[in-house]
DNA sequence: TTCTAACAGAAACACTGTTACCAGATAATG
DNA sequence: CATTATCTGGTAACAGTGTTTCTGTTAGAA
């Protein structure tokens, strides 16, 4: 009972914003809990999301994240759709191209920068940091999503006849992403040493695979 | 007291080999240890090594692990040895092929076929499994041991001029090798789909990334 | 106002990696 | 050979994790 008093004293400013988003309705709390865990992500990293450490920031007890995300998993995919939302955006901040294939260029550049700039997120939504996390339906449509330029440009460019062979539009930028995480993980896992030889690969790695693609002869 | 009795009348063979081990030398008690633990990885996952179950199976207490291995990842440095033991194993057992863009093709299906039938293992050296295992010295000494092969024949490939470009081999390898371990990685992450579709991601990948290596226009 | 039902907080459970402590075996010395 | 010293390994604990159970409170309906 004091210590609750106590409580209740000590942090009556969090108390009272969580109170509110009780009030108000579940989606506001949700979306406060989401927000707790993001910061917690880009402050502390990825081993720092923990149910306990969001609980504490949000100055209520653990059992209200399984109420609202069922377990820490639910809580993984918010964020991973939030990493999306980020993704989508700086890939919509990508300088445009004339050309397809500097375009594609240009997205890459965006790709290994949000790996860098946003690393954390990059860690949770690719790279495996949780690891029983693994993408629902609703995470696979915010990966498409965050994805959508890239599918336009790679679209029109096929309706253009620029990319040759017969796959599909998605199987291209499966192609083109896969590539291109390679890079970037293995450096985050420490197998290519430090950032500007990883780097070196990684802008080698992304012309070979547009020109390749493009079939276009630039080295 | 009793205890003590029960358990050592119960498992007597085991502790029978974990006292023939210390008295010939460390080294083979590592050896017991780490293939106790190799045991567990493959036949449980990556997630089933814990110094508990590992020191469980050797019927002794996690003391050892730690006097033998320091921490964990002393352990996992182990592992990762091993699996580069086997991974040069799977290259040396490749088809050879007299064309080098061929043999490389080869190696890239070895590749993807480690990644299946030692799923453990690769999640263990190249996923991130182990959240706080960086390979050390003496674990990149190992990867470049299992990519002996690799080296030799892009190594041979560039002195014939094959390969244009003014790249060191080791780039060269990790180009390919981070090309193809995004696909495999994004597979494992549940992000590719079925194993069908993500094979298929694989081979059009590797084929991109061979064909432009090489400059040959095999689509 | 009273009753009921949902909810949230504390504490516990089953794990994890890691370490402090102490008994017992081993080794060195008188 | 006896005694002491070393040191090694097992038990139990610590600090942390995700998750659940139990219980008191609280909010809404009758």
């Amino acid at each position: 009972m004091s210590d609750q008093d106590i409580s209740s004293n000590a942090s009556t400013r969090k108390l009272k914003t969580y109170q509110e988003a009780r009030l108000q309705n579940i989606e506001n709390l949700r979306k406060l809990v989401v927000d707790a865990a993001a910061t917690l992500l880009q402050e502390e990293g990825p081993e720092a999301v923990t149910v306990r450490k969001v609980s504490q920031k949000m100055d209520c007890s653990t059992k209200i994240i399984y109420s609202l995300f069922v377990n820490k998993e639910g809580l993984a995919q918010q964020l991973y759709l939030e990493g999306c939302k980020i993704l989508a955006n700086e890939f919509e901040g990508t300088p445009k191209a004339a050309v397809p294939a500097q375009h594609l260029l240009n997205f890459g550049e965006t790709f290994w920068e949000f790996g860098q700039r946003y690393s954390s997120y990059y860690k949770l939504m690719f790279g495996g940091a949780f690891a029983d996390f693994k993408p629902d339906e609703e995470s696979m449509h915010g990966t498409v999503t965050a994805m959508q330029q890239l599918l336009t440009v790679i679209s029109n460019a096929q309706e253009q006849g620029l990319i040759p062979g017969q796959y599909d539009t998605e199987s291209v930028i499966r192609i083109f992403w896969a590539s291109l995480h390679g890079v970037i993980h293995l450096y985050m896992g420490g197998h290519l040493g430090d950032v500007e030889s990883a780097y070196s690969i990684y802008r080698k790695n992304l012309s070979l695979i547009v020109s390749s693609l493009f079939q276009t002869r630039s080295n």
